[in-house]
DNA sequence: CGAGTACTTGAGGATACTCAACGGTCGTGG
DNA sequence: CCACGACCGTTGAGTATCCTCAAGTACTCG
């Protein structure tokens, strides 16, 4: 009685459930939300430093990072997203957006108007506190990876980033025996921690011969969850996760 | 016809005007909002890790800092707020708080019911947004931080710091000459850039030498702001403010 | 099969750290 | 009024983590 179960929006929904458990009444509002979808290449700037859009996305599949350029021309990734994920959800009330958004894999996004996502807040005024929510939630994680990056050295740093991926997919229900797609290459882990390729390279390697990782292409497994978590020093209350997606 | 000029409400609506211009009705209804005065001495936590407060606070004189601290002891601070903040407006939608808040001089805070904000935002909708909006710009501060700490040296990084700080005080209407007061030890600075004390001291020591900072006490001088600002490459779109203080 | 991209390896070097000690200032109390 | 402790800032010497530069190897795709 609930909804067409392949409908895109759906990822969104599972997500946004995770942190804030939502009625059926507020999943079907969800549901009927207008979306249009557009898949994009890799490495596609979806949208830019100045750009004041009217609308906007999450990802139904692949991954995309928010990233800075300084002016030195170095590149800092503050975020990466993962299927269910609203990169620029900000948008709806910073009008002006000072980031850029970029794909980082072949992507499916969902496209949502800002009037459309008002007009839901005025008929279900929870909602506009889950997606409150879930924009704090953002602030959190950029907030852990200025512990991550200021504090924590290279190895640690890295195995907390693999950790917290890997929470966040199992979310959405996409982690299958402690195995995800991770379409994230070493030169992005590198600007994502503040490192270099070279180095990152470098402490994949212990952190494979060390067993807390096994990589094969683009396939991540963690062998054991409780070894890496403590060598991410990986607490995951920041991600306030209410409800783990079964997969 | 406004109200009581001197009540401690109006720092924070002055900065809430400065990143989005309030009607005078909604000025009314934040001046008419409950509050608690409380002082509190240097190094004091506000609020805990693991807390689950019902009310948030804001500043009416003073700095406070927001931190977390590695397994490893070493303490990261994520954020700098000065008068006319409100540091753990996340609580409201955040029940559980991920990160410890301190104050790192001497403080006059502001308490305010999260009842009481709610009920504000139902008469005028507006101010949720607004609200909202604040607790967007401080995710972009922290990701303009991830910025600094991730990809620029260590002059850099602490011409950068200044900058904001100087930009954030003047919104807030105190900024006098160039001059401001900034009761933040190099040992909270070292904190907040990922450095050590002795080198935050060392890069003071040539940012003075260089003529960008003149310090006396916790009274922090620029003589030339565009030197510093592009010493710390700092572009201030990030901090979204739309209306400066006249000081 | 060639070009592009990602990954890997080596050697040398620089930024920033560690450890340790000293000086200056301020508030407190005898 | 001076002595004391506490905190902050400063300086020096040695060092480690991580960077730079450079080259070479796999893999994928048209």
């Amino acid at each position: 009685m609930t909804t067409a179960p392949d409908s895109p929006n759906q990822i969104m929904i599972r997500k946004l459930d995770s942190i804030f458990v939502l009625t059926d009444e507020e999943k079907q509002a969800l549901t009927d939300l207008p979306v249009q979808i557009k898949n994009i290449k890799t490495n596609h700037d979806i949208v830019r430093v100045g750009d004041q859009p009217a609308q906007c996305c999450f990802i139904v599949e692949g991954f995309t990072c928010v990233y800075k350029v300084s002016i030195e021309g170095k590149r800092q990734i503050m975020a990466l997203h993962v299927p269910g994920d609203i990169p620029d959800l900000q948008s709806l009330h910073l009008r002006v957006l000072d980031i850029n958004i970029a794909s980082i894999s072949p992507c499916k996004l969902g496209f949502i108007q800002h009037k459309d996502l008002n007009q839901l807040f005025e008929r279900h005024p929870r909602l506009a506190g889950v997606f409150w929510r879930e924009t704090l939630i953002y602030a959190s994680i950029f907030r852990e990876w200025l512990l991550n990056i200021g504090q924590r050295e290279a190895y640690s740093r890295i195995a907390h980033i693999i950790c917290e991926l890997m929470l966040r997919l199992k979310a959405v229900g996409l982690v299958e025996n402690n195995t995800f797609h991770m379409p994230v290459t070493q030169a992005e882990i590198a600007d994502a921690t503040g490192m270099t390729p070279v180095h990152v390279n470098r402490v994949f390697q212990a952190l494979r011969s060390d067993g807390l990782i096994q990589t094969d292409k683009s396939r991540m497994t963690i062998p054991d969850w409780n070894k890496i978590q403590q060598a991410g020093e990986f607490d995951p209350l920041y991600l306030h996760i209410e409800k783990d997606a079964a997969s």
